[in-house]
DNA sequence: CGCATAATATCAGAGCTCTTATATGTTATT
DNA sequence: AATAACATATAAGAGCTCTGATATTATGCG
């Protein structure tokens, strides 16, 4: 079909395999997820960010944009845009606080809820997959290591 | 200092620790260990994918774009992105084909296997911390993990 | 009370990554 | 040899993510 160059190895193997470093590893295992993720969302056109912004806006009804941002270890910009976007689809609503002159509260509207539910279920099953031919031992290192790389300069308080 | 929301958990706790999603650990793992290269790599304005691909342009000499793009795992007009970036800042060049018309080589330039020298210093010691405090047996684990999920769904010749 | 400090939100700019689309060059089929 | 199929490169547009900067609102301290 076509000749490969015997000399660079495919993503699972040679250096790009196990014996290759983890962060080229993380980066790739991320980089595939999400686009596994987005692809069974690309129906509903819903990203990895947006469907994260979902459910946790979801889970915790009225919070603030600085708030989300913290919970997602992202910056309050990179969320105000992913926000602005579910927002201009329509998915969420902005409310200001009640005497807080400058927070605003973010919550699902009717579609939004609707819409995270559908989403819900495929990506559902992908997270299935993940820990497919994983041992319970397993799966808690690579649980543990995965908090512990996430967390690892944040200062304990 | 600030009063924290008590019922939004940190980013290492509840929901959004152990107990989380894979997806989200993963996502959030990959987050912030970029987030720590680029920050390593600030001085010498290198990005994570800048120093991926300088790392594989200088483990295979002369690979093409196409090439490049397999082995990151990435489609070839995001490479083409991050190669024209390495090229603008002098890192490397991009060389015709002798004979093939369309296929163009990548090499690094003096400056950019000196540049990758220095970054490559402060991104192992990164890659160390990424290990520490997991047994061989665990870090086994997660390597094969990280590598079946990078290789899901490539399809196998 | 008044001002400094901190928190919140937002804009602008850059880089990464995808999809879609186009142009060009190579290989296989007829 | 002509055409079809495939590979390579690249541009355009959208979303995500960061840094840096700015405006507005709260809070704490003198």
């Amino acid at each position: 079909m076509r000749k490969k160059n015997p000399s660079i190895p495919a993503a699972g193997e040679g250096k790009r395999g196990e014996e290759g470093y983890l962060g080229y590893l993380l980066r790739q295992a991320a980089g595939a997820y999400r686009l596994k993720v987005e692809r069974a969302l690309d129906e509903f056109a819903v990203t990895q960010a947006q469907f994260a912004a979902l459910t946790m806006i979801s889970a915790y009804p009225g919070i603030s944009n600085a708030d989300l941002a913290r919970l997602a270890v992202l910056t309050p910009q990179t969320v105000s845009v992913i926000v602005g976007n579910l927002e201009k689809a329509g998915s969420l609503v902005r409310r200001p606080h009640a005497v807080h002159g400058r927070i605003q509260h973010l919550d699902l509207s009717e579609s939004g809820r609707a819409l995270l539910k559908k989403c819900r279920e495929r990506v559902y099953k992908l997270e299935g997959e993940l820990t497919a031919g994983l041992s319970a031992e397993e799966e808690r290192a690579v649980r543990r290591w995965l908090v512990n790389v996430a967390t690892a300069d944040a200062p304990q308080p």
